[in-house]
DNA sequence: TAAATAGTTTAGCCAAGGCTAAAAAGACGC
DNA sequence: GCGTCTTTTTAGCCTTGGCTAAACTATTTA
C-alpha cells in the first residue's frame, strides 16, 4: 500500500495558509467577543474579555494593544473598548461565519454544546466554497 | 436585538481547549507527514519535511528536536527520521481522522482541492462526537 | 582521495501570546 | 475628601515556531 504523496509545493501552500489563519484567529475571536459584549451589555470591559477568553488580564491587555495598533479597536486607558469601522466589519463577517458553521453542525445532528465548541475551532479554517455548501445544506 | 451571551466560564473553557488543540497541531502535522513520507518513500528526510511544511530547514529541525524530547520521533544527527511507537500511534489516529474529514467534505460536494486544504485546518478541532457523525454521513 | 555539493544543525534574532507580580488609575463608601 | 477596593496597565519572564547566516557532516563526483 504505497500511498502516493501530493505535490510538495501544494502541500506547503496548505500548511502556510493554515498558519496564516492561525495568526488572524486571535484577532477575530477578540473582535467578535467585543462586538457581542457591546451588543449584550452596552460596553466591553477588559475584565469581561479576559474572563471569557480564559486568560489573564495582562494577556488580554497585550492583545488589545496589538488590535489597537492594527486599527481594529479603539482603547483609551482605563476605559471600555470600542471597535473601529474595520473592527465592526470584521466582527460582522466572523459572526455570520460562526453562525453558519454552528447551524450546520446542529442540523447535522451534533449536540448544541459540542457544536459550539467545535464551531469555535473550525470557523477560522473554512474556505468560502465550503462555507457556501454548509449554508445551503439541508439534511 | 439584545443577543444573549453564554456563560463566561463555559466560553472560557471553549477558548482554552481550542488553544490546547493548537499546541498539539504542529506535533500532529509533523508526525503524520513523517509517517506518510516513510510509507511512500521508505524514509523521511528533514529537507522533505521542511519543503512540504513550507518552512526553513532550521525551523523543521527545531520542531523535530522538540518531538524527540517528547518521544514521538527518533532522530540521530544527519540521519533520516523515525517514529517511536507513540509517534506511530499518533500518526495512525491522525491519518484516520484526516481521512474521515476529507471524505466527508468531498461527499458534501466540496471540490477535492479545497477539501484537502480545509481538512488540514479543521481536523485538529473536531470532537469525537462530530467525527462520528461525519463518518456516518451519507448525502 | 580530495574537492565540491548537498543536507543538517546551531547560533542568534524576532513576534505572539501565555503567565505573575507590582504599580497606577478609577470608582465607591463613608 | 480619603481610604479602600477593583480594574487596568506595565514590567519582566517563558515557550513556540518563524527567519537568516554560518558551521558542520555526509555524499558524490572528478
Amino acid at each position: 500500500m504505497t500511498s502516493s504523496l501530493v505535490d510538495p509545493e501544494k502541500q506547503a501552500q496548505w500548511f502556510s495558509r493554515v498558519r496564516e489563519a492561525h495568526q488572524t484567529e486571535t484577532t477575530e475571536d477578540y473582535v467578535e467577543l467585543i462586538a457581542d459584549l457591546i451588543a449584550a451589555q452596552g460596553e466591553a470591559r477588559l475584565s469581561d474579555l479576559s474572563a471569557r477568553m480564559g486568560v489573564s488580564n495582562a494577556t488580554a491587555s497585550k492583545v488589545i494593544s496589538r488590535l489597537q495598533d492594527e486599527e481594529f479597536v479603539i482603547s483609551q486607558p482605563y476605559r471600555s473598548l470600542f471597535l473601529t469601522q474595520k473592527g465592526q466589519a470584521l466582527a460582522k463577517a466572523c459572526k455570520e461565519r460562526h453562525q453558519i458553521v454552528l447551524d450546520f453542525l446542529i442540523r447535522l445532528g451534533v449536540s448544541p454544546e459540542i457544536a459550539e465548541f467545535d464551531a469555535e475551532g473550525i470557523e477560522h479554517h473554512i474556505s468560502a466554497e465550503t462555507l457556501k455548501i454548509f449554508k445551503k445544506f439541508k439534511l
